[in-house]
DNA sequence: ATAGCCTTGAGC
DNA sequence: GCTCAAGGCTAT
């Protein structure tokens, strides 16, 4: 049986009780906004006197507050919203979030009223027939903004390059520098991840809570901190459709080969964007950093992809950037084999890692595994790359066996998952260079150039 | 320390 | 001027 949307809604996701408005980045009681502003304010370190592993509750939520605080962030609270300097009333910058947020609810809502859950009737988004598809599935601000409707020309993009990407360097930072989390959760125990969908800011269901991972090494957390952030990539895409679309007319039709190339330039733009503040990789210099991206962007797409449809996703069908959906059969159906090949060998792996209920945290070290690869050629600091390489692996491991099956297993099927995930997206790059050649690929920008990047080497 | 209620103030 | 998410206060 499941839940309506507003059943969840006025719950709050960390301990079931009343929601009484938007804290901290998501709907929560009262009682959890004054808990978590006081554990960020106070700098609170608590302890677990169990497993981290108690269960929140309304009744039970006092007795651990250990394991509430990183519920707390499990469920998406923000640290960033409590603020440094106490300031009272104003607005911050999660004002337009939660009314995205609002809107979608409404939205949902009155989906419900009408009877119409769309959840078996998507019609297929194909070429230019970009419909707003406004009832979809997940319980998430994370696909909460505005879809736009596609039918504008394709105006020529501003050619974004990688270099100027990575040059504004800033300084190399130490590690354990700059975290929220630093300061106050090294000296207690490291808590722990558990749901898939709780920690890129998603609601988790309080009453279904996912398989429980405890003991999450500290360098994980770190890392999840960093992001990649899936709500701003969303809107950036989104609003760059948009922009698309204002700036051009109505006879534009584009191709769902070219939308998709669209969105993955500008994923591409928002992953190295998201490298380039990475903790590890603002301490190489920018010549290493330019050759881990150009040899890895595929990698780190193709992760993005895949991550986006274990941890949202529904089966049967892609979930794209811009939380719009298409159906994976229409994808095949009109492709060449190449592509339908790919997208079998994908949905496989998809459904290797949807068995495994590989979540966030996993997602998250494999990314720097995929990024910090040692075996890239002619790297100047190639110590400090495999020694990222080595503290990653360590965690990832820790991380997996401390799951309550703790099977050594996990480890070697996620390094397999990654390996076919690099065979993949070898497949993938080749494809995208055939299509440049043969000049389908009409337009200038980042995902051109690191296609260039890769092949003039060859 | 908790949690319900109160005050504040930027942005609409 | 109103909204509503911040921080503050205080009985428990």
């Amino acid at each position: 049986m499941e839940l309506r949307p507003d059943d969840l809604e006025d719950m709050c996701p960390v301990c079931g009780d009343k929601v009484s408005g938007y804290h901290y980045g998501l709907l929560t009681c009262e009682s959890c906004k004054g808990f978590f502003k006081r554990t960020v304010q106070n700098n609170k370190t608590y302890v677990c006197a169990e497993y981290q592993e108690c269960r929140i509750d309304k009744t039970q939520r006092r007795r651990c507050p250990f394991c509430r605080f990183q519920k707390c962030l499990h469920v998406g609270m923000r640290l960033e919203a409590v603020r440094a300097d106490r300031m009272r009333g104003g607005r911050n910058k999660f004002g337009p979030m939660y009314k995205r947020d609002r809107a979608l609810k409404q939205q949902r809502k009155a989906l419900f009223q009408r009877g119409g859950v769309r959840s078996e009737s998507t019609p297929p988004l194909i070429s230019s027939d970009w419909a707003l598809t406004e009832g979809l599935y997940p319980v998430s601000i994370l696909h909460s903004a505005p879809l736009p409707t596609l039918q504008s020309p394709f105006i020529s993009l501003q050619p974004p390059s990688l270099s100027p990407l990575l040059t504004p360097i800033s300084p190399a930072a130490p590690l354990h520098h700059n975290n929220p989390l630093s300061n106050w959760t090294l000296k207690s125990k490291p808590p722990s991840t558990s749901s898939p969908s709780s920690a890129a800011g998603l609601m988790s269901d309080p009453l279904n809570p996912s398989p429980c991972r405890y003991r999450t090494p500290q360098l994980v957390l770190q890392l999840q901190q960093e992001g990649p952030d899936e709500l701003q990539l969303q809107e950036k895409v989104s609003a760059h459709f948009l922009k698309e679309k204002a700036a051009g007319g109505e006879q534009w039709t584009p191709t769902t080969f070219s939308l998709m190339c669209i969105m993955a330039d500008q994923t591409l733009l928002h992953i190295v964007e998201w490298a380039r503040t990475s903790t590890f990789l603002r301490r190489l210099r920018v010549s290493d950093q330019m050759k881990l991206l150009q040899s890895c962007w595929c990698n780190l797409l193709l992760l993005d992809v895949v991550c986006r449809q274990v941890l949202y996703g529904r089966e049967g069908r892609l979930l794209l950037v811009t939380g719009q959906e298409i159906e994976l059969s229409d994808i095949s159906s009109s492709s060449c084999p190449i592509m339908a090949g790919l997208v079998l060998r994908g949905q496989e792996l998809i459904r290797r890692l949807l068995i495994m209920q590989v979540d966030h945290a996993e997602f998250t070290c494999i990314r720097f595994l995929i990024l910090f690869n040692p075996d890239v050629p002619q790297l100047e600091d190639h110590q400090f790359i495999s020694s990222v390489q080595e503290q990653v692996e360590g965690a990832l491991l820790e991380y997996t066996l401390s799951s309550p099956s703790h099977l050594l297993e996990r480890f070697s099927h996620l390094l397999l998952c990654v390996s076919e995930l690099r065979s993949l997206s070898a497949l993938t790059d080749d494809y995208l260079y055939g299509k440049h050649l043969s000049g389908e690929m009409h337009c200038n920008n980042l995902l051109l150039e690191m296609l260039h990047a890769k092949h003039d080497q060859d």
